[in-house]
DNA sequence: CTCCTAATCGATACCGGTATCGATACCGAA
DNA sequence: TTCGGTATCGATACCGGTATCGATTAGGAG
C-alpha cells in the first residue's frame, strides 16, 4: 500500500485537490458541506500529508538541526532534551548530529543539515576553527550558539557565565580553607573551559593569591582526561589541596585518580566541578558543583532562533548556583 | 541569498538541467569535459543539494524516526547514540521522539514521523497500547523494536534475554548468602521489568526458595520510583536482605533510600541492578550490575532495518554480563 | 432583465530535483 | 551514399503538496 494523495481525495470526494488542501488546511473560500466531504473521505482513506513536498513548495522544513559533542554526555543529553521539547511544542522536528569534538564531522555535518534545508541550527562548535558555521552566514542560515561563547559570529548566544562561575567555585575552596588549588579544564580553545579558568585566576587574585602555572592543566577531555590530569599533577610532584574542574564529567575522573591515589576528599584535597549533571549527587563522595540550566540552554537557543517574541535578543547569559555536597 | 538550483547552473554552464543532474550524480551519457564544466560552475555558485525535492522524487527521505522514551536518561542516551552514529555512516539522519513514556506522545510522534516519510522507525514503545504501532504495519512503514521484546508484532526486534539476565542477577544474589531478596521493577506492561522479575522467580524456585508476593514491587519509575519502593518494603515491615533492580536508574533511587534509612549496602542488604550505564560505577556504593549491549542495540536495530545484509534477521537477542562492583 | 458582487471551486504553475524518452550528431560499415 | 549504432544531451513529466488566478454560479440591487 503506497501513501493516499490529495489526488486521491480529490478523486473520492469528487473535488479538484485544491478544494481538498483548502479543507485540510482550514481555508476560506470552501462550503461547509464540501469540506465536511472531503474530510470524511480524508479519513475514510488514511490520508497523512506529506511534508517533503511541503517543505518544498514552502521552502521550510521546520526542521531544526542540533550540532553537539555527544548526546551521550549527560549535559548535552540535558539539553538536546529541552530542544526537541520545545522544537515538539513549536511544530519543529530536531536531527541530531554529534561531533566527537572533531571539527571535520562537525563541517560535514553541518553541510548535510543544510542539505536538509533546515530552518536553523543551534550548534555547540567544536572551536577548533569556524570556517564551517561563517560559511552558514554566506547562506544566511538561522543559527544560535548553545553553551559556548564565541565572539565576532554575530548569531544568537546563550551561555553560561563562566567567569562568574568559575570566580564562585574558586572562592568557595579558598573559604573552605584551601591555598593551592588547581584548575583542570578541557582544550585551550574551548572557550567554557578557559572563561572558567579565567574566574579562577581572578577568584586567586582577588584573594591575593598567585596564580601558578603548574596548578593549571588543560587539554583533557571527559572523564579519562580528569583522570589523566590529576596524574600528571602528581607525577610532576605539584601540591594542591584543591581542585577547580571544568566539568563534572572530568570531576568524575579527578576522584576516581584520587582515590586510586589513596588521597581524602574533601580532607585532603577539595573538589569542585561544574554543570550538575544528574548523577553528580550520587557519587562519591557527592560532588559539590556549579548547577547549570542545561534544559533551559537548550529551550532558549530553541526560542532565539524561532520564537518571533525572543528573537530581538542576540545573547542570553546565565548565571549557575553553588551546590554544595561532600566534595568540598 | 537564497539557494542555488541545479537550473542556475544550468545557465551557467549552459547546458539543460538534466545535464547538470548527471553531471553532479555521476551518471553516464555525459561528456567529461562538459561534466568539469557543470561541476565547475556548481562549486563557483555554491551549489548544496536539496533533499526534500529528492525525497520528493525518490519517495526515499533517507530519514529515521527514533522514539524512545527519553533522550537523557543515561541507557537511551546510549542506544540513540547508537543509532545515530550508525546511521550517519550509512547517509541517513536521525528524527529523535521522545515518549516521556506516555502513549498518547507515542502516537502523535511516530504520526509527525510518518509524515516526514521516515524510511523507518527504531522504537521503544510504551508498551501501554500498540495500535499507534500497529497502524504502522498497515501503511506498510518499516519499524523495528529496540529493548523490548513484544510478542505478535511481527518486525524486526533487538532486546536482551531479560530472564536470562534476571535469574543470572538473582543467582548471584543468592550466591552472596542473601536469603530475603526483593524486586523492583517497573511498570507491569514493560516487558522488559516483567521478564527480569521472571527471570528472578525462577532463580529463587531453582534454588527452593520461595516467591514472596510482597517482596514484589513495580510500578516505580526511575531514580524516584526506586526510592519509593523500598520505602514501601520498610513501611511494610518487610524484612529483606537482597534487592535486585530492574535497572541501574531506579537503583540509584534505592541506593539513595537505603543510604537515609542507614542500611549499609552491602553488609546488611545487597543491590544489584541491570543495564550498566556510564556512572555505576561511580556512585557510591559502586553498583554492582548486569551490563547490557546498549550502542550496540541502537547499531543493530539500524541495520536490521537498513543493510540488506541483516534484514534477513527478525530477532536479535542479546545476553548482558554480570559486572561485580561493590554493592553485591 | 441586467449588472455587480460574493461565494465557491477548478485549472495550472510552481517548489527542486530525477528519470524517461526522444532528438541530434557523428562515426564506421555496407 | 545510406544506414545503423553510439555518445551526448535536452524537453518534459513527475513526485505531492500549495497558491494564484480565473471561471462559474447564485443572489441582490437597480
Amino acid at each position: 500500500m503506497s501513501y493516499v494523495t490529495v489526488k486521491d481525495i480529490a478523486k473520492v470526494a469528487g473535488v479538484s485537490v485544491n478544494t481538498v488542501s483548502r479543507a485540510l488546511n482550514g481555508k476560506p473560500d470552501i462550503n461547509e458541506e464540501t469540506k465536511k466531504k472531503v474530510l470524511e473521505a480524508a479519513k475514510k482513506l488514511g490520508y497523512i500529508s506529506n511534508r517533503s513536498a511541503l517543505s518544498l513548495k514552502r521552502q521550510k522544513s521546520y526542521i531544526v538541526g542540533v550540532v553537539i559533542e555527544d548526546n551521550a554526555n549527560p549535559f548535552w543529553a540535558e539539553v538536546l532534551k529541552g530542544v526537541e521539547s520545545t522544537a515538539k511544542a513549536y511544530g519543529y522536528h530536531v536531527i541530531l548530529a554529534n561531533t566527537a569534538r572533531n571539527y571535520e564531522t562537525e563541517a560535514e555535518g553541518i553541510k548535510m543539515l543544510i542539505e536538509r534545508r533546515v530552518d536553523g541550527l543551534l550548534i555547540s562548535p567544536v572551536q577548533e576553527k569556524y570556517d564551517d558555521i561563517l560559511n552558514l552566514k554566506k547562506y544566511e542560515i538561522p543559527f544560535a550558539i548553545m553553551g559556548r561563547h564565541v565572539e565576532g559570529l554575530d548569531a544568537p548566544m546563550v551561555y553560561d557565565d563562566g567567569i562568574r562561575g568559575g570566580s564562585i567555585a574558586t572562592e568557595y575552596l579558598i573559604k573552605q580553607g584551601c591555598k593551592e588549588i588547581a584548575f583542570i579544564g578541557a582544550q585551550p580553545y574551548n572557550t567554557a573551559s578557559s572563561e572558567r579558568c579565567q574566574g579562577y585566576k581572578k577568584a586567586l587574585q582577588k584573594n591575593g593569591m598567585s596564580v601558578k602555572d603548574d596548578l593549571i592543566k588543560t587539554g583533557g577531555i571527559e572523564i579519562e582526561g580528569g583522570y589523566n590530569s590529576v596524574m600528571d599533577l602528581v607525577a610532576n610532584h605539584t601540591e594542591f589541596d584543591g581542585i577547580f574542574v571544568y566539568n563534572d564529567l572530568m570531576a568524575l575522573g579527578v576522584i576516581k585518580a584520587l582515590k586510586e591515589l589513596k588521597i581524602k576528599i574533601p580532607e585532603e584535597v577539595k573538589v569542585i566541578g561544574y554543570d550538575d549533571i544528574s548523577y553528580s549527587s550520587f557519587i562519591c563522595p557527592s560532588l559539590t558543583t556549579m548547577r547549570m540550566k542545561k534544559f533551559e540552554i537548550g529551550e532558549i537557543a530553541f526560542k532565539m532562533l524561532f520564537d518571533s517574541n525572543e528573537q530581538n535578543k542576540d545573547e542570553v547569559v546565565l548565571h549557575s548556583d553553588l551546590v554544595i555536597r561532600e566534595s568540598a
